[in-house]
DNA sequence: GTCTTAACCTGTGGGC
DNA sequence: TGCCCACAGGTTAAGA
C-alpha cells in the first residue's frame, strides 16, 4: 500500500500507539534491517514519542534514557504495517518480517510479500536525498517549474523521481497528469508555463482526495487498501471519463503508464 | 554530468 | 495439468 496517500493513512493509524512502551523486538527477516543495527538493542524499553512521514518513508520517533532515535520504514511495493491486539498475528504470519511488542497487549507487524520494503534506524529525523513533499505549503507551481523545466526527461519519469518531489508513485503520477490534461510522454523542457499551475493543482487535488478516501482500492486480499478508484490508472481499453476515447497503456521508465491520447495534450 | 533500463523478490493470471 | 511470459503500488546500480 505504498504511495504518499497510503503511507499518510498508515501514519494516522500508527498514532494510536503514541506513548506505548516497547517490550520486545522480533526480526524475522534480518535482511529487512538495512542499517542502524547497533540501535536494535536500544529499541527494547524505549517509548514511542510519535510518528511522521517524509515522502513514502515512515518515521517512528523512539526515546530511551533521554536518547532520541528513529525507526524508519519504507513499505516498498507490497509492504504494510498492521496494529494487532493480543497475540493474533496469525493472519499475517506468512509475510511477517518485523514485529514490535508493546505493553497493553499491542503488536506492530511489518509484513511484506515481495521484500522490497526496508527498515533502518537513525538519529536524524530527515532524509536529505528526498525532494519537497508534494503536500508541503512550500510547494508552488513556480517550484515545480524550477525543478522540472530544464529536464529532458518525460514528465511522468520526473514525477516518479523522489529526489525532486517525494511521495508520488506510479498510480498518482498518472492520475495527476490526466487531471492536468498533460501527456506523460512530454519532456520537462516542453511543458508550457500555464501547465505547471495545472499540474500543481492536479497533484494537490489527487493526493488530498486519495488521502480522504483512505488510499487506492487495490482489490488485494492480503494488503489492506482504501476506497479511491483511479480515474485513468489501470483503465486500458476503457473509455476516458472526460472525452470517451480509449485509454491506452505505454511503458515509461519501465512502468505502465495509462493515459488518454485525445484529451491529454 | 544526464537519462534509461534492468534487476531485486514473490505471487497471480493468461495463453498455449 | 504444466510451462512460460507479462505484470504488480518502488528503488537503485549499472550502462549508454
Ligand atoms: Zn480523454
Amino acid at each position: 500500500m505504498p504511495e504518499l496517500p497510503e503511507v499518510e493513512n498508515t501514519v494516522k493509524k500508527l498514532k494510536a500507539l503514541n506513548g506505548c512502551l516497547v517490550k520486545g523486538v522480533f526480526l524475522f527477516d534480518p535482511l529487512v534491517l538495512k542499517s542502524g543495527k547497533s540501535y536494535l538493542l536500544k529499541i527494547k524499553g524505549s517509548k514511542i514519542k510519535g510518528f511522521f512521514r517524509q515522502g513514502k518513508y515512515i518515521f517512528c520517533n523512539l526515546s530511551k534514557e533521554r536518547c532520541n532515535f528513529y525507526l524508519v520504514i519504507h513499505l516498498g511495493m507490497s509492504g504494510f504495517l498492521a496494529i494487532k491486539e493480543k497475540d493474533d498475528v496469525s493472519d499475517v504470519a506468512e509475510y511477517l518480517r518485523f514485529l514490535l511488542v508493546f505493553n497493553k497487549g499491542f503488536f506492530l507487524a511489518f509484513c511484506d510479500i515481495r521484500k522490497f520494503g526496508k527498515v533502518f534506524i537513525t538519529k536524524k529525523p530527515l532524509l536529505t536525498s528526498l525532494g519537497e513533499d508534494p503536500l508541503s505549503p512550500n510547494l508552488t507551481p513556480a517550484k515545480i517549474a524550477y525543478l522540472f523545466k530544464e529536464k529532458k526527461q518525460k514528465i511522468k519519469s520526473l514525477l516518479l523521481r523522489q529526489d525532486l518531489l517525494s511521495g508520488i508513485g506510479n498510480i498518482y503520477a498518472d492520475e495527476a497528469l490526466w487531471l492536468a490534461g498533460i501527456k506523460p510522454t512530454r519532456l520537462g523542457t516542453n511543458i508550457k508555463e500555464d501547465e505547471w499551475t495545472k499540474l500543481y493543482k492536479a497533484i494537490k487535488k489527487v493526493l488530498q482526495t486519495a488521502i480522504k478516501a483512505g488510499g487506492t482500492d487495490l482489490g488485494d486480499e492480503v494488503v489492506p487498501s482504501g476506497r479511491y478508484t483511479p480515474l485513468v490508472y489501470g483503465r486500458e481499453g476503457f473509455p476516458c471519463s472526460r472525452c470517451r476515447a480509449k485509454i491506452v497503456r505505454e511503458k515509461i521508465a519501465s512502468r505502465s503508464s495509462y493515459f488518454c491520447s485525445r484529451c491529454q495534450k
